[in-house]
DNA sequence: GTATTATACCTTTCAGTTCGAGGTATGAGG
DNA sequence: CCTCATACCTCGAACTGAAAGGTATAATAC
């Protein structure tokens, strides 16, 4: 950890990732689209984002890959494990404290005076 | 400038800046502190990203600023011009739809059929 | 009178993330 | 047979934001 000095908004592909996880194994092909598909093409994370992100996070512990042969294609399936799991709560907390944090200042109109 | 490859969740300081203007003139220092507080704490931009999105927004015609000289202290003051406050609607928007987008995911539950 | 702190501005350097493009391989359909 | 969609992967470029450092002045403390 100490990951030094993370930008205050990043790690979202992360979140998203973990969050797809959560609800059923899933191939990273797969996880492209379904981001693309969820968000109604707002948000989409290409290839080139993913897989590392897959990589990184494998690495980490916080998934595990199976290779699976579905009608002769070849897949490798991910599956969040318990490090995951808690990374995910701990990701969504900060998404949340964050996201409010701004929308604080985008409602304040200026008059901080507040109890 | 043509967008090259902006990440998908950047611009909060420059959103944030904008929107703190619309309320009222400030000052970089102002500023600085201003976020801290009406974020208690969970954003803090320091001086090293506040000055440099002020400069670039007054080259780019979003706000102008002012020298006043205030109890012998000497402060710029800058103030949201017209293409500040659609460069401040743009932005908002963008961070509704990205945030929507977002809990989308989050909240979705892998159960993506809705109608 | 001088030293320290708080105000107020600024820039440069560094590191991390994300993006895009490119590269490989196989099965299915024309 | 050739092309397209599936499915995996990596590298290089680009942008952002963070930290640290640098100047100057007013107010306070000693």
């Amino acid at each position: 950890m100490a990951t030094t000095n993370p930008s205050f908004m990043n790690g979202v592909p992360e979140l998203l990732v973990l969050r797809l996880l959560q609800g059923r194994e899933m191939y990273g092909y797969e996880i492209v689209q379904a981001i693309r598909e969820e968000t109604g093409d707002v948000v989409s994370l290409g290839e080139g984002v993913v897989y590392p992100v897959l990589h990184t996070l494998e690495r980490g512990g916080a998934i595990s890959s199976e290779r699976r042969a579905v009608g002769g294609r070849s897949r490798i399936y991910y599956a969040l494990s318990p490090k995951g799991v808690s990374r995910l709560t701990e990701l969504t907390e900060l998404w949340s404290r964050i996201t409010g944090a701004v929308q604080q200042v985008l409602v304040g109109g200026g008059h901080a005076g507040l109890v």
